[in-house]
DNA sequence: TATTCTGGTTACTATTGGGTAACTACAAAT
DNA sequence: ATTTGTAGTTACCCAATAGTAACCAGAATA
């Protein structure tokens, strides 16, 4: 999943690509935002994703030191995620892909106006 | 390579993340940068990158807008690459990203101090 | 005449990613 | 006694991605 070439690079660019680079982490990162969340929440937040991948992915932040994981002893379980300062820190770049975005976006006509979730 | 979920999702957000996220095409755009580079080039700077896998990120990020191409009709061939003015807008959130990661980064002893290419 | 040069493409194969469904623990509620 | 709820894990399988090697044009060079 993370790339061991890109994450024992020596460039410290490719490096940062291989912790962050790939299409799940982003959006789990934004969904989460400021918030403490819980795993059934993000998992009906993030649309298409399954539960093993989700799994996977919060391992890896976690291991990562993006997030913080939180497991209360409790039946049933409960789990809370938030990031941490470096995963908060990583909130102003998602906005700046956003405005990108939305700048340089090729207009196209949207079958719903419905821009859940990632407002 | 895309994910058509992710490009056809009605989150613009998602959309850019569906354009942007992966791990090649921000080493890429990274590479070529604010000057004009040609295909054996980037070839030989990005580590492990093969060129079928380059010649698709390339055309790729051709169609969404990210870069332009200019195909020299010399024999042999010469093609050069340069970024749009979206390429280059996405430029400064890559900076970004290195300071963040120079910032957080969890320090690791370097095998070596050749921090070429990206640097 | 053979080789080199460039920017690819193609076919084949290996590797990986990701989906699905079943299963777990254990308490509380029905 | 059975169902519900949570946050996973596991096994199995298929689809997508990536690597490798061979091949192409066609002029210039040796």
């Amino acid at each position: 999943m993370r790339d061991d070439r890109f994450c024992n690079s020596n460039c410290p660019f490719t490096r940062a690509i291989g912790t962050i680079g790939n299409k799940w982490k982003p959006i789990i990162i934004n969904v989460i935002g400021t918030r403490s969340i819980r795993f059934g929440q993000i998992d009906a937040i993030v649309p298409h994703i399954s539960r093993k991948v989700l799994t996977e992915q919060l391992k890896e932040l976690e291991e990562d030191g993006l997030l913080e994981r939180l497991a209360y002893k409790e039946i049933p379980p409960r789990v809370e995620y938030k990031l941490s300062e470096k995963g908060l820190a990583f909130l102003p770049i998602l906005e700046s892909i956003k405005e990108w975005n939305l700048k340089y976006e090729v207009a196209l006509i949207p079958k719903e106006t419905d821009y859940s979730y990632a407002g």
